[in-house]
DNA sequence: CTTTGGTTTATGTGCAGACATAATAGCGTT
DNA sequence: AACGCTATTATGTCTGCACATAAACCAAAG
């Protein structure tokens, strides 16, 4: 019984014997059908995976080719922070550091593409287990909130947004800084220290929702499997 | 006309306008494919599309249901280091800094999971346009190499094993650290700069391929669309 | 009351055939 | 030689049907 992971096997397998080597234009759709004895919707289906993975590039009417420089692509799962939290079996607790209107600086206001005027600038310490975890430092577009505003120290922001704001599109972004006095007081580290940094910035389908900016304590791993 | 992209627009902005709230379990496949007028296969292709990307949850028998807490699923590209630099418009370069038979630490065997006894051991420094961009600190499986060996100092170690070496599977990871002094060095940074860490292992079905360590010069960012 | 085992049911995957679409390749024109 | 149109063709997607499979549910046995 050839099923599509099968076929999907079979082809990479032919592909690291270099039965087809890097950069080589493989058998059309109908052709492999025919030869492992199946629909061509299979072979569709275990071609278009391998695309999604990175291996195969294809193209109409041009065909399907093995990618010379194969760009791997790995699958990041980016949680709410309690999740991560508890995850790892520490208990999640939450510390609102801040909570208000100010003028966003030049920086996130480009990171937004707009000029808002105020907005809210809330701060949040996340807990994991007493210790501090996450110091998240985010601007929300007062246009989606509601009045009165959501109890921040209760639910953080970060949960807050997911169960009532639904969003379009947004990119994240990840880097290593030295810790800002501010953020380094708040997780109890030596300032400067090298910290993992996310960056994220999310928009509804008309209008910006938020900026994030997400300091995680010293030992912080992101990682996937290939 | 109908296609799963509009099926799964559909679906979406139902959980967005809270029509389906989160966790809800939204109608079976059969229902939806009648409501909308297709086949079941395409409505089965929406609603696969929207698991894969973590809005919804799907079991057998279970049914669907809105995720309750959604996983982004963001999906990161990892380049050959040679297409990353030129993507940036910049000349790329490399030195080979050694290259040579050794015993890999403990923290390499550890990930490894096996002791393969005297490994090749490579440091490479690449360039883009003259400026140190990474360090990469390689940790090779003799066993999958030729002899005599390919020239590392022409075609970087990343390079001649995605050309010639294919893996099955594979892990990688990201973290902040300060520079070490060797690091620094070579990138002609301070040391103790925060920098950019990515670690990845790569194994082929039976046996370990490579261990690899790279780190970047500082304002490097890793980004990707959620 | 707990466990075991069968039944039911929603999703997962398969097949064959068809049409849609994009992009190349070749032709003809200027 | 350069340009633009058309025919060709491989992939993308849809339909309608079928069977496989996992898991929740329920009922009977211990």
């Amino acid at each position: 019984m050839a099923g599509w992971e099968d076929i999907r096997t079979e082809v990479l397998s032919r592909i690291r014997s270099k039965a087809w080597p890097l950069g080589t234009l493989i058998p059309g759709e109908e052709a492999l059908a025919q030869e492992f004895g199946v629909a061509r919707a299979t072979v569709n289906r275990a071609l278009s995976e391998l695309a999604r993975s990175g291996v195969l590039e294809r193209k109409r009417k041009a065909g399907t080719r093995v990618a010379a420089l194969p760009v791997r692509k790995a699958t990041l799962d980016i949680p709410v922070i309690r999740a991560e939290v508890e995850a790892r079996g520490a208990v999640y607790g939450l510390r609102l550091l801040r909570c208000e209107m100010a003028t966003p600086p030049l920086p996130v206001l480009a990171r937004l593409g707009q000029d808002l005027g105020q907005m809210l600038h809330i701060e949040t310490l996340h807990l994991a287990s007493g210790r501090g975890f996450v110091v998240e430092d985010r601007w929300l577009n007062p246009a989606i909130l509601p009045n009165p505003l959501p109890d921040f120290a209760a639910i953080s922001a970060n949960e807050w947004l997911v169960a009532h704001v639904s969003f379009a599109s947004g990119d994240i972004s990840f880097a290593a800084e030295a810790a800002s006095p501010n953020a380094a007081a708040a997780l109890g580290i030596p300032p400067a220290t090298a910290v993992f940094v996310t960056e994220r910035c999310t928009w509804a389908p008309d209008a910006p929702i938020t900026w994030v900016r997400l300091v995680h304590a010293p030992g912080y791993r992101l990682s996937t499997v290939l």
